[in-house]
RNA sequence: GCGUCCAUAGCUCAGCUGGAUAGAGCAAUGCCCUUCUAAGGCAUAGGCCAAAGGUUCGAAUCCUUUUGGGCGUACCA
């Protein structure tokens, strides 16, 4: 719609016209403050070129209307083009919004450590990449879910490590030393039975097994991480190794020539010349890689693979390492501007004023699971969907487990519920709603259908930008016009029931579209839970 | 110290590539169910958009400085 007018404008103007939408809707349905800007190359005030440009707008199909107020210039769309597009959204639901982009983008995410469960910061991760995900599959681009499993290095051997010395305490009820590191939590207890059955009680003391344990575990961690991000309906379609990357390490090195120096018995890459801080290492006097080498053979595979574009979420604590990465992508030989780095910012969760402090170390974690079991995965996904991804959010667990108006999920659901019950009341039949014009509503019901009709830029807007949040402030709004058109109007009965009716089919699909693009499914029906009054 | 992100209503947050009167939810106050689910609607109150400069016809938005925070600054991930 708004890529419609806009290559409109931009036909007669011979220019890229800014449109916006005005804030108050009797402006009409999109404006351009176009007049200012010329009004210096024309030496004239931007009112008169407003009102010229205005009536140089006769007979046209889209709009109904082009207006100059104080110097904008403001747009009302015809009646006869919103209506066809509305009708042709209806006619093609599964098509409504689908663009064909066809860029292969390769999206990594949450990428969490196969050590324990998902915490609450990982969820927002998840959410975020996953959200993205949807967007962009809906814009027809050709994008692929990828999971990092870290399951080499110091992380998996403190498993095996943290795994024994909890079977020691617990199953063999020893008085074990615990290191200032070590993973504890739940987990470990079914990970310890497992270990018993897999391989025998000795195993728990047998320190130099504890790789070998580490190894199996990590499977089994990656079960229960893939079962968390199941329940938020999130699936990825490949998952890396991070162990199976280092048989290329001889030739990834090669291939990066004389960016890899060696200096003091260890292997360093010149990143300080490509605007990291300083130079890194990336293998250790031991021969042991760091976690960068595992990121340089990681990315060059993810290059080999040859995608149009990449995508990286990670948590911002990690945002200093970007200019080493991007540094060793240059080193191999690719273009780093090809590769995106976005961050999702850190999850403060307070419980009664108290702050808890996230670290996947500290025993005191909060469960990503824990969480989606209180409030569900569509809140969930839908608080962290949005807000912006890169600032911090803060939020008090108290507030987040109520399930009452103040939780937008179930504003938007009820929106669309609403608009489900009035079609099932209605004595009209599906055929004869469709069937029926949006010609002749009156100027809120043209405004509905206008909000409703957004959606296509909406995504792309959102998805372009990065912003996923976006796409939920709309789906709000379209539910509080839902609400308000419903309180002001009554359908069942009205002259004009079938339009209306049409026109509340369009509201839903936006609704319902949007809410999938967010991993959540619409309802049909909201069941109010019963209230039991106590007789006197 | 350096890098980076941030600062908008009492609280949690939106605010599109600079544009018409600064937005929502919660909390507060007052209304609206003989009417399609009141999980709803309406109204009132609440703001020197951290501070100061600058660019512009026009700044919450862009630039600089200051103040106050988060994060990073490992041969940890």
């Amino acid at each position: 719609m708004k890529q419609r007018v806009s290559a409109l404008l931009r036909e007669k103007f011979g220019r890229e016209v800014i449109l916006e939408k005005p804030k108050d809707r009797s402006f009409g349905h999109f404006a351009t403050p176009i007049a200012f800007s010329l009004a210096k190359e024309l030496r004239k005030s931007p009112m008169a070129i407003a009102e010229e440009l205005a009536s140089s707008f006769e007979n046209n199909d889209v709009f109904s209307s082009v207006e100059s107020v104080k110097g904008y210039l403001n747009f009302r769309l015809s009646e006869n083009f919103l209506s066809e597009y509305g009708t042709w959204a209806l006619e093609n639901q599964t098509d409504f919004a689908k663009q064909e982009k066809n860029e292969k983008i390769l999206l990594e995410f949450v990428s969490a450590n196969p050590t324990g469960p998902l915490h609450i910061g990982h969820a927002r991760g998840a959410v975020y990449g996953d959200t993205l995900l949807r967007l962009a599959r809906h814009l027809g681009y050709d994008i692929t879910a990828e999971y990092y499993v870290n399951d080499a290095g110091n992380q998996i051997d403190l498993l095996g490590l943290s795994i024994q010395l909890e079977g020691r305490a617990t199953v063999l009820g020893e008085d074990v030393q615990y290191p200032e590191s070590y993973y504890r939590g739940e987990y470990l207890t079914s990970l310890v039975d497992g270990a018993i059955e897999k391989f025998g009680i000795e195993i728990l003391s047998d320190e130099s097994r504890q790789k070998e344990l580490a190894l199996w575990a990590k499977d089994g961690v990656m079960n229960i991480i893939t079962k968390d991000l199941g329940d938020l309906n999130i699936f990825f379609d490949t998952f890396v190794n991070e162990s199976s990357l280092y048989d290329d390490w001889e030739r990834v090195l090669h291939k990066m020539g004389d960016s890899i120096y060696e200096k003091d018995d260890k292997m360093w890459i010149a990143s300080e010349s490509k605007g990291d801080e300083k130079d890194r290492v990336v293998v250790r006097e031991d021969g042991r890689p760091t976690y960068l080498a595992g990121d340089i053979v990681y990315h060059n595979q993810k290059f080999e693979r040859g995608y149009a574009h990449y995508i990286n979420i990670w948590g911002a604590d990690h945002h200093g390492y970007i200019p080493r990465v991007k540094a060793a992508v240059e080193f191999l030989g690719y273009d780093s501007a090809k590769l995106e780095v976005l961050l999702s910012q850190m999850v403060s969760l307070l419980k009664d004023g108290e702050p808890y402090k996230m670290s996947k170390r500290a025993g005191n974690v909060i469960l990503m699971s824990d969480i989606v079991e209180e409030i569900g995965s569509d809140a969930l996904r839908f608080i962290f969907a949005s807000k912006k991804s890169d600032t911090a959010l803060e939020f008090d667990l108290a507030e987040f487990k109520k399930q009452d108006s103040s939780n937008p999920i179930f504003y938007i659901q009820y929106a669309h519920a609403r608009i489900n019950t009035i079609l099932s009341k209605s004595n009209f039949t599906k055929e004869e709603i469709l069937k029926s014009s949006f010609k002749g509503l009156d100027e809120n019901a043209d405004s509905l259908l206008f909000d409703a009709l957004l959606l296509p830029e909406i995504i792309e807007d959102a998805f372009n930008s990065r912003q996923v949040q976006k796409l939920p402030e709309y789906l709000k709004a379209l539910a509080a016009s839902l609400h308000k058109f419903y309180y002001d109007c009554r359908i069942i009965g009205n002259e004009d029931e079938a339009k209306l009716l049409k026109l509340f089919l369009v509201v839903a699909l936006s609704l319902k579209t949007g809410l999938s693009l967010m991993g959540i499914e619409a309802k049909d029906h909201m069941s109010k839970e019963e209230e039991f009054t106590t007789a006197i």
